[in-house]
DNA sequence: CATCCAACATGATAGCGATCATGTCATTCG
DNA sequence: CGAATGACATGATCGCTATCATGTTGGATG
């Protein structure tokens, strides 16, 4: 059991039918080159979006977490580009393919509502991009301040790190540093 | 003048009436608070979308380049939430915000169209994330590769090199190791 | 053909962060 | 209340990449 209650909206596919289906780790919602029929959204648990390759090397291409949507653009395509595999024990929220294109053509709403979800989703994905790229501890700290504005709570400090793609240890000195500095 | 020449398509806006504006190194799309009524396209040149901070610092939350939309999550807010600026003279193609909410509304193709494009562009950039998560050279380049299948042709390494993170110098060492491995 | 320029290529050095180790502190739990 | 746990904190070492330097190659140009 998580502790931790996500808050995951009940509303994000209109009111569509839905089910909920639960997996085991190591889980496959689909493979490469099944056809597209279904869309996911996790609910508890993680889903990775991953692609092998001949050497036996795997790229992740999605870590989806709760209120996540496995793979928005497979909507459009035909079949799968990737495999999805659960690395925990996950639940998730399945609803048809068809069921959802006919709401969003139907229901201009729900359609701008989508949209909205997938261009913050842009917007986010772009800043983590921009702070990845940058070099230093210092750098990418003065970033994610700059957009968020004040360091979390004590205890979140280690997700920080994770996030922006550096070792707790180097954060804290970076931390550590700023509060000596001033 | 840019010698290539970019393929921009023209049917991005769905027919709606725009107009192309020039601006100068430098110049401001818009900034920080004021309403929005324009979508921007870059069609020529470099867009920056800067956050500043007190301390001077500011951070980059998306480089727009030609083909690109300028701040997709604006159309769905009231108003701007950083800058946009051209760090080099800027071709823009603008349309009115209503105009292209109208439409959005009223022709499911298009918001469909649209709807695949953001999609697509948030697979392309948690790709990209994925890949600058990673550490060495070499990982980054397999993740690459893992995606396109092969490597650019010459010329383009530079290119490459900058779009997962690296010195080109440290590119041009690691494909010579795995010329050398094979 | 001589010149020029950008990209490719490789060596040497230095800086930065990952990692391991060690310790403190606060909270939880038997 | 003592033990256990996870996060905060900091020191030491090592590996990897950025950077600078120095060539080499190939295509474009007059």
């Amino acid at each position: 059991m998580i502790a931790i209650m996500s808050f995951v909206e009940n509303d994000l596919f209109g009111g569509l039918a839905s089910q909920k289906r639960r997996f085991e780790p190591g889980g496959y919602l689909f493979h490469r080159g099944d056809p597209v029929q279904s869309l996911f959204r996790v609910v508890e648990g993680e889903v990775q979006l991953v692609r092998h390759q001949e050497a036996g090397a795997m790229i992740v291409l999605q870590r989806a977490m709760p209120g996540d949507v496995v793979a928005e653009a497979s909507l459009f395509a035909a079949s799968y580009h990737c495999d999805a595999v659960t690395r925990i024990e996950a639940i998730v929220e399945i609803v048809s393919r068809d069921a959802f294109l006919t709401h969003f053509r139907h229901a201009p709403d729900f359609a701008e509502t989508w949209a909205a979800r997938l261009a913050r989703e842009v917007q986010v994905m772009r800043l983590q991009n921009e702070i990845l790229s940058l070099k230093t501890v210092r750098e990418r700290l003065q970033a994610w301040l700059a957009w968020h504005g004040d360091l979390p709570a004590k205890g979140e400090w280690v997700q920080l790190a994770r996030q922006i793609g550096v070792s707790p240890e180097a954060l804290y000195r970076e931390i550590g540093k700023q509060r000596a500095r001033s």
